[in-house]
DNA sequence: GATTTTGATTACCTTTAGGTAACCAGTTAC
DNA sequence: GTAACTGGTTACCTAAAGGTAATCAAAATC
């Protein structure tokens, strides 16, 4: 029997990753819609989110910042607030995210139409 | 000053979250790509990846069959032979992966033209 | 003057994802 | 007979993600 032959997988799937390390993990989603929605400010924000934490919230925003899908203003006032505002980058996301959507409802369908046979 | 107002998040994303479930995951992807493209059998898979453990490759083709990506089909044959199979149902996930590649190459551009400032 | 609100940071703990390596039975080639 | 192939399973360990709670300063409200 000659050695089996077998295809190595490419690469190319760099930005596929980028994209779901930009939307992936529990909160990202849910914030960024949030703040789609509306909300500004820390506490507003988080309180629009049963269950998240300070915590996660403050390290989510740094990066979706970074990833430049927000924007951070600090406003000079007696009670200093803080202002988050999406970008423009940050509306490309809404197509992907329907996307997503869509094939999850799907999905769904696939799934439970098998599953009760 | 009257008490600040903030919507809340609908919960009508559990159809996004089920997708990322179900491509998320360091391998998920990286795996069906290699059945896309003709690998059949358990070493084959293993071998087109690098750094692919068995155990890790085990655990996502069980899920991989559970959510209807691929069929397993055990060939009866004196070394018994395990074939793995796509199924019209993990095609329909292309476009998913494309969508999630364009946005990624998109966002690489935004990102490298903003930071050598 | 004590509490509450603003936007956070820090230390610590738990949970989950993933990695390492040994092992199994059956078969075939050396 | 011994080594290597087939398709896996198991136990153990590490690393990353996420959760809990305390704390911070400055200002406003009670």
């Amino acid at each position: 029997m000659k050695k089996k032959e077998h295809k190595e997988c490419m690469s190319a799937l760099i930005p596929v990753r980028d994209t779901l390390d930009v939307i992936g993990g529990k909160w990202k989603i849910l914030i960024l819609i949030s703040i789609w929605e509306g909300n500004k400010h820390f506490r507003e924000i988080e309180r629009s989110i049963p269950k998240l934490s300070t915590k996660v919230l403050s390290k989510e925003l740094k990066d979706m910042e970074e990833n430049q899908l927000i924007t951070r203003t600090v406003l000079n006032g007696f009670p200093v607030r803080t202002e988050y505002t999406p970008t423009e980058h940050s509306k490309s996301l809404k197509k992907v995210i329907l996307e997503l959507y869509n094939w999850g409802v799907n999905h769904r369908k696939k799934i439970f139409a098998t599953i009760p046979s």
